[in-house]
DNA sequence: CTGAAAGCGCTAACAA
DNA sequence: TTGTTAGCGCTTTCAG
């Protein structure tokens, strides 16, 4: 009437790990007290607690996470999923998002938590909180919320803890943390206009928030200065930056004038630079460019790249505290971090 | 004589999320009923599974992934840790880890597997184990062996389900998977020989298996060619640029002949290229230079670089293949994929 | 201070 | 075909 699945010692899947009751048994003592002494109990005696952990230590054994889990009706893992674009092409391997990961493997090493990766189809987002709903993760952290903010405020709606990297939009019901985007974009273009620039490409994809906002403060930084705003200097380009090089080149030979170029992310203002100097127009003396993110390349580029950093360092410990605190049940409200414009040679004319 | 841990109806941590229980009353069946249901067995008719699976679905219920596992004794995830170290100041930032990390995701997300990120720091490699000694993890993957040899050695000894991904050393009681080091060493520096270079600079860290062994295959070129390998033309970096800027100028300042560089990772050629820029040294025409990995980056940058690829797609697959079948069981060989060279500009001349 | 026993959410004999 | 029930590895009341 019970179920020894074990029945030919032959068979067992993955034995060899061993559990607490083994170490009990070792010890000699019961498994509630082994529970106690690795959790540190003060019910059990300085004596045995010591004995236990270092027979515990020696053999390596550690407590099933998963059991423990179970029994505490918890766990210690956040999801962190990447929105991956088919169309835009980017994947895990902008090195902004690689950093952005990075940052937060420390943030939630350093809160004990771990972390589940994931790339989900940004059409599918709704997959993301696939890791909620089978229990393995306590909540969900997006980076980038694209095109998908609908779904987005749907997985909200339905209770998934949920932080997003990305930019504050209008109606949102979820919690995101971003860079202030619309002054991002506002000092990069008056720094531009600051060294005498006055026909300014800007190159991005505004339908995507954050480059919607960071256009916004470019435009308010043109109108600020009195300038006008050519929509012809206005390249839509996803992240992806074969996109960019066309529609670079087809401005350029198109005769259109500009001497100055602000993109959306550094691996864009890369793209640019490469592009221009396929043209024969020099940087900064010919065009100068300004990127955003200010990843790790920016300063190793050629020339170095003037451009607004990103607190990516600080974003991860932000994410993780806003996700831990909604997990709690609170109410998390958006959160735009300051960012700053790093000047480099790239925009010096 | 029990233990209803929930009196006060108010106090539940994370209630919300419905279980088993819920979706079977709802459905007026039993769990065991659900349960067959929601794993496709046969053994419940077609219309209660119909039924009771689109109800689950309009639910957003899914199966607890950790009692799950709990009885069934497995789970689906798998760790992939990055060493991460200190000194060679080498994060999760080197955009060929990053798309390590990305393929890995792709090959575990196909086999219907999780991935459970974390670094370590390579100099305690035992905590890569955690995953596993916890059961959060069914196995290991390790993004490069680095100087840890021993320890992964005696993490495997121990029994850890364990790849990874570097070179193949003697005296290893693992299983590694990684691109052929000594064939790319001996087809950079071939190249670069043919194309009339006779005093070629390599530059990296070889007391990292990886890149002694393509320091073997350089210097086996030499041999090849009848060149005399010169000391002075070997310069110790790790993977960090910034010594290798130090090297290289000093190499330069120094007043040492070289028409080449063979630099062990792309990121340094990259260095490398800006390096013998400052000094007024023109790629390819005064200095060739060839990189190792075929990052995104190489074929966009100025000159666009030759370099060594690394089958990076082909080997998220193959890792993972390994992986699965050491967990089951069998003993994996290691596996050393073929590299491939890619001409480009920086070193035609 | 320690042990016995119940049960976290699920699966699989076994019985009906 | 479906329900009953035991138990995966752990924590925690309650009794000793």
């Amino acid at each position: 009437m019970t179920l020894p699945p074990d029945p030919a010692p032959a068979e067992r899947p993955e034995r060899q790990r061993l559990q607490m009751a083994d170490i009990a048994r070792i010890a000699g003592v019961s498994v509630a007290t082994v529970s106690r002494a690795l959790n540190g109990s003060q019910e059990v005696s300085a004596a045995t607690r010591q004995r236990i952990s270092e027979l515990a230590r020696s053999l390596n054994y550690t407590i099933n996470a998963g059991a423990k889990n179970l029994r505490l009706r918890h766990n210690k893992t956040v999801a962190v999923v990447i929105p991956f674009d088919q169309q835009a092409r980017l994947h895990v391997s902008d090195p902004f998002f690689l950093s952005m990961l990075g940052s937060l493997a420390d943030a939630l090493t350093d809160q004990g938590y771990d972390m589940l990766v994931s790339r989900v189809d940004a059409d599918q987002l709704e997959n993301a909180a696939r890791a909620w709903d089978t229990g393995a993760a306590l909540g969900v952290i997006l980076i980038g919320q694209w095109h998908s903010h609908a779904q987005i405020n749907a997985m909200s709606d339905r209770g998934v803890p949920l932080v997003v990297w990305g930019a504050q939009v209008p109606l949102q019901r979820y919690c995101s943390v971003g860079g202030d985007n619309v002054a991002g974009g506002l000092m990069a273009t008056r720094h531009l206009i600051e060294r005498g620039c006055r026909r300014i490409v800007f190159i991005g994809d505004p339908t995507t928030p954050e480059a919607a906002q960071r256009l916004r403060g470019h435009q308010q930084a043109l109108l600020d200065a009195g300038l006008p705003h050519d929509p012809a200097l206005q390249l839509h380009s996803s992240f992806d930056t074969g996109q960019a090089r066309v529609a670079l080149s087809r401005l350029i030979e198109s005769g259109t004038v500009f001497d100055a170029v602000f993109a959306c992310s550094d691996v864009l203002a890369m793209a640019v630079m490469q592009t221009l100097r396929l043209h024969d127009r020099e940087v900064p003396r010919d065009v100068a460019v300004v990127g955003y993110d200010d990843i790790e390349w920016a300063s190793h580029a050629d020339p170095p790249l003037t451009t607004v950093r990103q607190p990516v360092a600080h974003a991860g410990a932000e994410i993780v505290h806003a996700l831990l605190d909604s997990v709690a049940g609170e109410i998390v409200p958006p959160r735009t971090l300051a960012v700053e414009l790093v000047v480099r040679r790239s925009s010096l004319r």
